[in-house]
RNA sequence: GCCACUGUAGCUCAGCAGGUAGAGCAGCUGAUUCGUAAUCAGCAGGUCGGGGGUUCAAAUCCCUCCAGUGGCUCCA
């Protein structure tokens, strides 16, 4: 989608930006960019200004049209059900929505408001701007709460602002917005949803209503074809195709379980980790998957984790939980003998599966499981190895992406403290009163928070360490020239974080990789190490994994080839087929041979015919299929049809060489 | 957890003005021995997500629980 180009055009002050338009002979513009602000193409410049204007074909063009046609649902909606009462309708990133307090609607409902719009748009009404004092804003949307609510957060008291009109319409708005109606008439309504005002989830549930809108009805029918196809990849449905795994709702809601396809994928992906650990100096251990609720408490997770823990108590009284992180698994190894600052960096990685109790409504495929397998790597650090390690996990996620996934789009995002509220981290008390130093940490609501040496509750958070190892996130994403953005609140409870987010096949973005500085963990479970002067000294946890989940990585990897894995990872690397029976033996010497050579070989040796085996393989996404009859027989051959439908005849030591060479390369794209 | 929608055979789906369940694929049996996306015939397979209610009669209507999906909140 391009951008707004650089005009040279002036308006004329005292004129609206459409008559200077129209002068210069241009035609189509929903809006205008002057001075950098978008304006509409009625507004009129007080003086000459230079302006660029927008078309609906880029991406600001864009927007204004899904804005108003938001506008235009809402219009739809309330001459459909007049008690409706609309909140906000922005548009979003394919699309847009509008939240409306309403009753919820169903397909059927939804069909008719889409009908409704579309006739409002074949009426082309005028969309109009007015600008109106406070009071009267206050006036007009007398009836809607969500409005006054925006109007007094929005309006200074003797203030104006503007609303936008259309035929009986009328919403409370800045703009800009296409002059008129008529310009929305490919659109199309997607789905039914429905949200807290505010995000707040004390507060009213409101519908939303996702669509979408273009310029024309080829960019729609386009956009709409490929959001079926997207719906084609979804990890779910290609994993079941594959066979990839199965979930068993009665029997363990959110659990995945592997089938043999699945956990071959899962198995390569481990391997292929496992090496990149040991490149790096990363050691691999295995931990406990059940501890005594002790450690949740000391590790600090029970004060803000306990309600997603999966917790019980044996017939002796005493409480256990399921661990629903690694780390402490991994602090109990390195505890286990003082170390000195001579052995640091230590290095522990584990694949380790984790359990989370999700509660029912955030559970989905792989993305989010109950039960999911970290790739995960706890080092334990001395303050000056932080940079160059953080670093250096940096280069293992670039080595990682680009190997298993060729070149995706990844953003990075620096996940820091929200100081707004500190009831979600675990942070340093100072206490005011008695003037101790209060050494530290532990979360929970702040009022229940006593000073350890007076008892006094007049702490103040200090973020001095939250802060330092923050910048030393930054400093070595600057230092890789990585960009990033930064999002407050999203910080880990013990620490700031680095992100990879990935989009799945549904534009829906997820948390893969996360490197996370942690300076309280190694407080609470009092880990040290022996310093030069033989003093202990305060040892840095960094938590980190490169997939993330393997199940989560599992399914964007399922939706970024479609099933079609690279063979070095594909579950069927070669499915053999003998034209008829007569060549079973031959076929299953290929795949014995194939066996042998740790090719991983399916043969069918039923006495279907070989069409109905392709087509009933197709599915399964074999990387290549061979087949073999006399001709491959006579000659020592194989007939190799890969994923293109090209088909090849090979030698069979040629064919397995190949092969072999283009799985230990972990090459991406088919050689054969 | 909240709101909406959905739940029929292993899979995809039909049946839903209430009259007691059907197709294709997969499976099994037999025939066929085949050159790159379905050979033919037969057989078998279902507490219609669970429970409760209304009714002479419930897959179909009502209530409730469970699960899945789309969002919200939360998170890898």
């Amino acid at each position: 989608m391009p951008k707004a180009e650089e005009n040279k055009l002036v308006a004329k002050a005292n004129r609206t930006f459409e008559e200077s338009l129209k002068e210069a002979g241009i035609k189509g513009a929903v809006a205008v960019i002057a001075d950098g602000v978008e304006m509409d193409i009625r507004d009129t410049p007080t003086a000459d200004v230079k302006i660029q204007p927008v078309f609906t074909e880029t991406t600001e063009g864009l927007k204004v049209l899904r804005h108003s046609a938001a506008h235009l649902l809402a219009e739809a909606v309330l001459e459909l059900y007049p008690d409706a009462r609309p909140n906000a309708g922005p548009p979003t990133e394919d699309g847009f929505y509008y939240d409306i307090d309403m009753k919820p609607v169903n397909q059927e409902e939804l069909e008719q408001i889409e009908g409704r719009m579309k006739a409002l748009a074949a009426k082309n009404l005028r969309i109009e701007k007015h600008r109106l004092s406070k009071k009267d804003l206050l006036e007009r949307f007398s009836h809607n709460p969500y409005k006054i609510d925006k109007i007094m957060d929005n309006v200074e008291d003797n203030g104006y602002s503007t609303v936008y009109s259309q035929g009986e319409f009328v919403d409370f708005c800045k703009g800009p917005h296409v002059p008129s109606t008529g310009f929305l008439r490919s659109i199309k309504l997607l789905t039914v949803a429905s949200t807290h005002y505010k995000a707040d989830e004390n507060r009213p549930m409101l519908v939303r209503i996702y669509g979408t809108a273009f310029p024309d009805d080829k960019s729609l029918k386009e956009f709409l074809h490929n959001r079926e196809e997207a719906m084609k990849r979804d990890h779910r449905k290609i994993g079941q195709e594959m066979d990839l795994l199965v979930f068993n709702s009665e029997w363990a809601p959110g659990f995945p379980f592997y089938t043999p396809n699945g956990f071959t994928l899962k198995q390569e992906l481990t391997n292929f980790m496992r090496s990149l650990n040991t490149l790096h100096g990363w050691q691999e251990v295995a931990t406990p998957h059940i501890f005594k609720d002790l450690i949740w408490k000391q590790s600090g997770h029970y004060a803000k984790y306990k309600p997603n823990m999966f917790l019980f108590t044996l017939p002796d009284g005493d409480n256990y939980g399921v661990k629903p992180m690694n780390c402490p698994g991994h602090v109990a190894i390195f505890a286990r003998e003082p170390k000195s600052y001579k052995e640091l960096p230590v290095k522990y990685s584990e694949p380790g599966t984790v359990y989370r109790y999700e509660k029912s409504g955030e559970m989905g495929g792989l993305t989010r499981p109950r039960m999911f397998t970290v790739d995960d790597g706890h080092a334990f650090l001395r303050l000056d190895q932080i940079i160059s390690e953080i670093k250096d996990i940096i280069s293992m996620i670039k080595e990682t992406y680009s190997t298993i996934l060729g070149e995706p789009s990844l953003t990075f995002d620096l996940s820091v403290i929200d100081k707004e509220a500190p009831e979600n981290y675990l942070i340093t008390y100072r206490c005011r009163d008695c003037g101790t130093e209060a050494e530290a940490r532990k979360t929970s609501m702040a009022e229940e928070l006593s000073c350890p040496n007076c008892s006094s509750r007049n702490l103040e958070p200090d973020f001095t360490t939250w802060d330092q190892a923050t910048d030393q996130l930054r400093q070595a994403l600057d230092e890789e020239e990585i960009s990033y953005t930064e999002n407050p609140g999203e910080a880990a409870f013990y620490g700031p974080k680095i992100d990879v987010h990935v989009r799945d096949a549904l534009g829906r973005s997820w948390q893969l990789s996360t490197i996370q500085v942690d300076f309280f963990m190694p407080t609470n479970f009092g880990l040290y190490y022996i310093n030069s002067e033989s003093k202990h000294d305060r040892v840095i946890m960094l938590h980190r994994a490169i997939f993330g989940s393997y199940e989560r990585f599992m399914a964007i990897l399922i939706e970024n080839y479609a099933g079609k894995f690279p063979t070095w990872m594909s579950p069927i690397q070669v499915y053999v087929v003998p034209v008829s029976e007569k060549f079973q033996d031959y076929a299953k010497n290929v795949h014995e041979e194939l066996l042998r050579n740790e090719i991983r070989s399916t043969f069918d040796n039923s006495q279907e015919t070989m069409n109905k085996k392709i087509k009933t393989i197709r599915p399964r996404r074999p990387s290549y299929i061979v087949v073999v009859g006399e001709k491959e027989e006579e000659s020592g051959t194989v007939s190799v049809r890969n994923r293109s439908n090209k088909q090849n005849v090979l030698k069979l030591d040629e064919f397995i060489a190949s092969l072999k060479s283009e799985i230990k390369g972990r090459v991406i794209d088919q050689t054969i």
